[in-house]
RNA sequence: GGCGCUAUCGUCUAGUGGCCUAGGACGUCGCCCUCUCAAGGCGAAAACACGGGUUCGACUCCCGUUAGCGCUACCA
């Protein structure tokens, strides 16, 4: 492998679900793999056993599939660097830190939890930093044998050297410093001989050759430890990038409670991924012009870590949905048919009972004015059922005594029409207003309210042509039974 | 508490010392269009956290204050 290769990971921990601010980091990897032609690496990082969750790896490819972020390596996308899961790698960590131990950057830990417990509380009362006291690593080598030979438990913690200064250049935030006297003795495996994120990240962000650790902002504070495991080992440091958080409306790191945070939750709720994509893109990075509406490739174009921005970007559903919109709008005809079928579908219409003409013809009617895709069947419900029943305050304000008579007048005169198109109702309409003496607005909004039981939505006569003379006279019959 | 990061309209952001009487987008409001609702067009309200420097000149650079957030586990 050429050293100037771009290699990026993306490395979740299977928890359950993909989180957004998980795919916006995802995204950030793949874009930038993307624009510099390098290789985008999904690994699952699954070293904590207590929190394994059942199919959550698949969840989690799936999810990420669904959102076009494809990977050139991963766990079902075989490359020369796997295996791609952290537990499928076990015996590496621990070949890594018995080197470790060997050189003496590593040391064995005997404490039990329920100390360090107490050595933490007791110094939180002091007000000091918790940290490791280094109990253990004052243990002679006769009392290390004796521990192990008595069969102990033991996690392997890093020994962090005194009075040094740790800097790192990260691209984003540019340079960044740590004394390492704050930094503590981090565990590198624990107990059950499973690695702690620590070590494994930087094992096998070295093994896998990545170029670039690109990742959340909450990784910030333990990257000294990375950045020491790197020169325990005498390995060459990737570049850092760290992102800026995903935030809560009330500016805190975006969690669940304060509404959705699973990538799952969007796209059940009916949003394209396209329009959560690029959403997420634009929290934290921007083209540096005034374009809004991308598509992943043209993403792809333009993005740097040079343009990410540094601070917290709170997640605004309000532009997402008109993202939504934009995206919608822009699928072509035939897409969106298909979805709305399968909308059909799931809500008990039925995909099969309307054809794709008329659906199309629904879709050209309605497409300027929905943001999802259960907004035909919310928004214009007419299009598939006859109304049940006509809003009240449309009613209170459309129908009049005499439109009984007038929408009666209009029915007669439409049902002389033959094989009618839209410019025929209209003007049918306006003969009716003409013989009644009335404006047309007297027949167009009792005939609207008829048709489709609501004050709103597309252009009148696109309505009545959609649905057809014989249903337009059917209803206007219902209508006028209820005006009486 | 300690350490770290951050700080431009309600929100996402442009801005890298003079182009800024601070630009765009979402949202909000108004007008136009109009059979309604949208869409579209036009317009409005809306921000450089504060205090010191540096400089002929700071939104832009430095320091401090304040605030917010993150980390502070044998979780990631």
């Amino acid at each position: 492998m050429t050293s100037g290769t771009v290699r990026v990971r993306f490395a979740p921990s299977p928890t359950g679900f993909l989180h957004v601010g998980g795919l916006r980091t995802a995204l950030f990897n793949f874009l930038f793999a993307r624009n510099t032609g390098g290789k985008f690496i999904l690994r699952i990082e699954d070293t904590d056993r207590a929190r394994y969750v059942e199919g959550a790896v698949q969840n989690l490819i799936n999810t990420l599939k669904w959102s076009g972020l494809d990977y050139d390596e991963g766990p079902d996308a075989p490359g020369n660097y796997g295996p791609y899961v952290q537990s499928e790698r076990l015996d590496i960590y621990r070949k890594h830190v018995d080197v470790l131990l060997e050189k003496g950057t590593a040391y064995r830990c005997f404490c039990t939890p329920e100390r360090l417990e107490s050595m933490r509380k007791e110094q939180e009362k002091k007000k000091l930093q918790p940290k490791y006291d280094r109990t253990c690593l004052r243990l002679s080598a006769k009392e290390i044998e004796d521990n192990i030979a008595a069969g102990k438990p033991f996690v392997v913690r890093l020994k962090v050297p005194d009075g040094e200064t740790i800097r790192f250049s990260d691209i984003v935030r540019g340079d960044v410093e740590f004394m390492s006297e704050r930094v503590d003795d981090q565990v590198l495996l624990k107990s059950d001989s499973f690695p702690t994120y620590h070590l494994a990240n930087v094992v096998d962000d070295h093994l896998m050759e990545i170029s670039h650790v690109i990742r959340g902002e909450e990784w910030l504070s333990s990257t000294p430890k990375h950045v020491l495991l790197y020169e325990a080992f005498g390995w060459k440091l990737p570049k850092f990038a760290h992102l800026p958080l995903l935030l809560n409306p009330d500016k805190s790191k975006l969690s669940k409670r304060q509404g959705d945070v699973a990538v799952e939750d969007y796209r059940d709720k009916g949003y394209l991924k396209e329009a959560l994509v690029n959403f997420i893109a634009l929290l934290g990075w921007n083209p540096g012009d005034d374009r809004e509406i991308f598509s992943l490739e043209e993403l792809g174009k333009g993005f740097s870590l040079e343009k990410v921005n540094k601070s917290g970007a709170v997640f605004n559903v309000e532009k997402l949905n008109w993202l939504n919109f934009q995206h919608l709008r822009r699928k072509p005809d035939g897409n969106v048919l298909s979805m709305l079928k399968d909308h059909l579908a799931k809500t008990g219409i039925g995909s099969t009972r309307y054809s794709d003409a008329y659906l199309l013809e629904v879709i050209a009617a309605m497409r300027e004015r929905v943001s999802f895709i259960k907004d035909f069947t919310e928004k214009s419900p007419y299009f598939f059922l006859p109304p049940n029943e006509y809003d009240p305050a449309v009613v209170k304000k459309r129908w009049k005594p005499q439109s009984a008579e007038y929408l009666k007048k209009l029915g007669d005169e439409f049902l002389k029409l033959e094989n009618p198109q839209k410019q025929d109702y209209e003007n049918a309409l306006h003969r009716t207003a003409e013989s009644l003496n009335v404006g047309n607005s007297e027949l167009i909004h009792p005939l609207r309210l008829a048709v489709s039981g609501m004050g709103e939505g597309p252009g009148l006569f696109d309505i009545v042509s959609v649905i057809g003379k014989e249903e337009t006279i059917t209803r206007i019959n219902s209508a006028i039974e209820r005006i009486k």
